[in-house]
DNA sequence: CGCGACGTTGATTTGCCTCAACGATTGTGG
DNA sequence: CCACAATCGTTGAGGCAAATCAACGTCGCG
């Protein structure tokens, strides 16, 4: 549980009681490989914090072809944001990739954490702030850079996750086919080696 | 100045002396056309409120070509957000594309508003999540959509634009080239009308 | 008026996709 | 423990959306 205590700290400082307050008004759950949290058309009532094993958001283009938006290791937040904020049916699916033990946030207990803990305004606000930043951050590279580079930006950005996530799903997160992905991979062993 | 007052009163209720104590720590200006708010390199120490008048961030690509990040027209937001929230240099470049009456917040007086009047520290987290699903989606669509798919939801998300942004901007902020766009364009006419 | 930025159009190239076939690996029930 | 199916990764041939390069008309503005 202190890896999510840790995080907070990171932003916020809080008293023993404050802490042990975070955690009444959580629920810790584990699920394994494969397990569906969220689906396309329901309501998300709820976020998860990674305690271990990992998630990923996706949806389905035109096609009926999953395109993967997000993963989340150990310390990172997930939940179709868009349905939990407007209380509207979203469009995200989440899933289980490797059994994970997450800490689960209902939307219920986050407002009665504001409440009872000022603070945790700050934090969940540094928080987005922070999520904002990176995806900014994405967008721009997937219209600046090519696919290799892409690649190397996912490696940098989940050092975790090359070795425990199939190669198509990594594909899909950096916009790419995974007949071209292992194309590219071959590529790079022939030429230079990274 | 209702405008801010209006897109605040959206998401929290602020008595008077909670709307003048805002309105005191801004400071309201004005460009014309072309003038730089901020460049890559600079630290960036205040966001801006767009009252009249549209602004854009942007950054360079490898080639030096000006990638266009975003807009804000009337009642939008803009910053550099990373060298807002972190401190340290910024990438991104802000500039006036029409002639804009803007309110300024500096950091400091945004630190100051939120121990001030802890409710704008709620209204801006809900900015700030609005922008990040916004943020995604925008995401999503330059993965799964076409140009001319990404064309139409961009005259959707700025209907006031259109008309007043020189079409190479618009061409850059949905991932084309010029020549593209003007191509797509002529194609559109041809074909079904729009 | 003349210059420079903008938009247009065409020819050519390219990064990535689509479709299809084929091993390798995994996992599952008998 | 094996046989089978299912999923995954690889490889190749061909195609398409969009980029690049280049030339030209047009307009606003000093």
């Amino acid at each position: 549980m202190s890896l999510l205590l840790d995080t907070i700290a990171r932003h916020v400082v809080l008293t023993a009681e404050e802490q042990q307050c975070v955690l009444d008004l959580l629920e810790t759950r584990r699920y394994k490989a494969k397990t569906q949290l969220q689906q396309t058309g329901m309501v998300c009532s709820e976020s998860y914090f990674v305690n271990s094993g990992i998630l990923r958001s996706f949806t389905y283009d035109d096609h009926a072809h999953e395109r993967v938006l997000n993963f989340a290791g150990p310390g990172w937040w997930m939940a179709d944001l868009y349905s939990l904020y407007s209380g509207l049916p979203g469009i995200l699916n989440i899933d289980v990739i490797a059994y994970a033990e997450v800490h689960v946030l209902s939307k219920a207990n986050q407002e009665l954490m504001y409440r009872e803990i000022p603070k945790m305004e700050r934090f969940f606000r540094i928080l987005v702030e922070n999520a904002l930043v990176a995806q900014q951050q994405r967008m721009l590279d997937n219209m600046m850079l090519s696919a290799e580079q892409r690649y190397d930006k996912f490696c940098a950005k989940f050092p975790g996750l090359i070795a425990n996530v199939p190669q198509k799903l990594i594909a899909s997160y950096i916009g790419v086919t995974p007949e071209f992905f292992s194309k590219m991979k071959a590529a790079r062993l022939r030429g230079g080696i990274s």
